[in-house]
DNA sequence: TGTACATCAGTGAACGCGCGTTCACTGATGTAC
DNA sequence: TGTACATCAGTGAACGCGCGTTCACTGATGTAC
């Protein structure tokens, strides 16, 4: 059938996409950098997208199709004085980004650019924040629980994004992050 | 004198420069946005630099010279078992970050697109971090020095970026890095 | 099942826009005598 | 101090490159009868 066979050169499209963005990045990424590794002619893109933009749009539904399913995973605290719910959180965001590196900072290089992304990203990350901040609320922090949240989501971000090692470091950030928050500021 | 004329227009140039950066993102920004900023023709540009690298170049060397300038400064402590250490620390990379903190992100734009400011960014900020690992040596770290430094590091820079509001947060920051710097691990 | 026609994914050369960069020119500043 | 010439910052129109996007064409797949 033409439709499956339209839907399988997209996918190879996007496939190829990730390749080139791990490469050049997203930003130095042209479109025939996309058809060629794809093995297309360059005019084929548009067939199926109508632009770079567009493309990274359909990665992004995909990531977060694959998001929501993992988010129902189950079996685990969200009391932070816990250390185990801590390390649980950092290594399913962990988890998370290093199966899809490439599309997140293809996201946060377009909204550098692009302040529709910019937008998105923002519109994505917030929940999240307000979602944290709510897990922290019982604990004796050293401010606000949404200042807080955004300490641990830029330094989890921050970091994995530039952590060239392995997950051996998911139990130091887990302590670092677990630290910061049960440490009793009144005593200090 | 001609010399004197033209030096001026270079800053007047840089001056617009930033502004344009501040206004658009260095990415964005145009010869002729910059130019237009300065109240000058789009050619009078070429006169003072090659391109938009050289002037980000000359940027960074102003930036440079503050920054030798104020780590001279003197008197605070660097044993970070010391809270009003850590405080100093926190509170003089908040100031110099928020002096500078269109060039910074101008530099950091750069190192998205261009190898050769990804260098320039990296060999800046790699001694630091060797630094403040040194400082961190007898302290009862969540990990390896260097890596908790990268976590500091990370965590500064990433949130003072991202961070609209005003310095109430540096105690906040102090805090939660001196509460993870500090915590016995072993007892938790 | 076969023939004639329609549709559509894919091709790749050509087009055109945006923007960096150049260059012939201007006029003001500096130099020689 | 004045005149003739040289230099150079600054101008802005023009040039040209890179790259996104289009489009006439091809051939394979699908449909009608």
């Amino acid at each position: 059938m033409r439709k499956e066979q339209a839907a399988r050169t997209a996918v190879e499209l996007k496939e190829a996409a990730v390749r080139a963005f791990a490469r050049l990045g997203y930003l130095n990424t042209k479109i025939t950098d996309i058809t060629a590794e794809a093995g297309r002619a360059a005019g084929s893109f548009y067939t199926h997208f109508a632009n770079k933009e567009a493309l990274l749009e359909a990665l992004l539904a995909d990531l977060l199709e694959e998001g929501d399913a993992s988010a129902v995973a189950p079996g685990h605290g969200d009391d932070f004085r816990d250390r185990a719910a801590v390390r649980y959180h950092v290594a399913a965001y962990w988890g998370f980004y290093r199966r899809h590196r490439v599309v997140m900072e293809a996201l946060q290089q377009a909204a550098i650019v692009d302040p529709v992304f910019a937008r998105r990203v923002r519109e994505m990350t917030e929940p999240d924040l307000h979602h944290l901040a709510g897990h922290l609320a019982g604990l004796d922090l050293p401010g606000d629980p949404l200042v807080v949240a955004r300490m641990l989501t830029t330094l989890l971000q921050g970091f994995i994004a530039t952590w060239e090692g392995g997950d051996e470091v998911v139990d130091t950030l887990t302590d670092f992050m677990y630290a910061a928050l049960t440490a009793d500021v009144s005593a200090s």
